[in-house]
DNA sequence: ACAATCCATAACCATTTGGTTATTGTTTTG
DNA sequence: CAAAACAATAACCAAATGGTTATGGATTGT
């Protein structure tokens, strides 16, 4: 369980990656090729930040005839809030957000 | 300021530098030495760790004689909570986890 | 059938990373 | 003052990382 914490660090700890995961949380599914146009990097290197996205649960793939799609799997960060949780201790900025957000919905 | 958020990431993307501020969140304030009976590295390897977290900001450091202190500063977590609000999409578990909170503090 | 497209894998490379031991500069202590 | 303790730095090393080009296997289009 801890290996996965690990993992999801790790995997986020690239910028490349992290932006490829931030595009497909923005803009949904997409195929392999759409995402080297959009990284800036070459095709093979897309497909080797995919497979350690892949590992971290954070990404899944679905197969469509030569086409691969990937989207994004947000529950994978969890670990990650955990990690925060407990020894960020963001309490102070939580309430300033909860605060914020009461005063939006009641004006 | 999006190369803070990078600094951070990457600093915590190792286990041993995680576990280093983890203790430090939990126990408070620590000499250099205490940190390397804790981390299970040597010295030389603890002191460029604390190197790394003092580049993202997640450690401030008091010279005392010759010893060091160092204590943690978790509000440089804030790139990384951040960026999970932007990205990760992770109201519902928070609102969860306020909504759980609010209660205790208000039975 | 053949050519082109899509993606994964292989093979390779430079750099970074995380660790080590050795050394040095300060302080403290005996 | 001499010796020990503390922490940073230097020098070094193996392994991991992030990238590249080349290749191959499957699918699609002409």
């Amino acid at each position: 369980m801890q290996a996965v914490a690990n993992n999801v660090f790790r995997a986020l700890a690239d910028p490349t990656r992290r932006a490829i995961f931030e595009e497909l949380t923005r803009q949904g599914e997409q195929t392999v090729h759409a995402l080297t146009r959009y990284a800036g990097v070459s095709q093979p290197a897309v497909s080797k930040h995919l497979t350690v996205l892949k590992r971290a649960k954070l990404v899944r793939h679905r197969r469509d005839g030569r086409e691969t799609h990937y989207r994004a799997q947000p529950d994978a960060l969890a670990p990650m809030v955990n990690w925060l949780d407990l020894y960020g201790a963001f309490w102070r900025e939580r309430f300033d957000r909860l605060e914020n957000l009461l005063q939006r919905m009641d004006p």
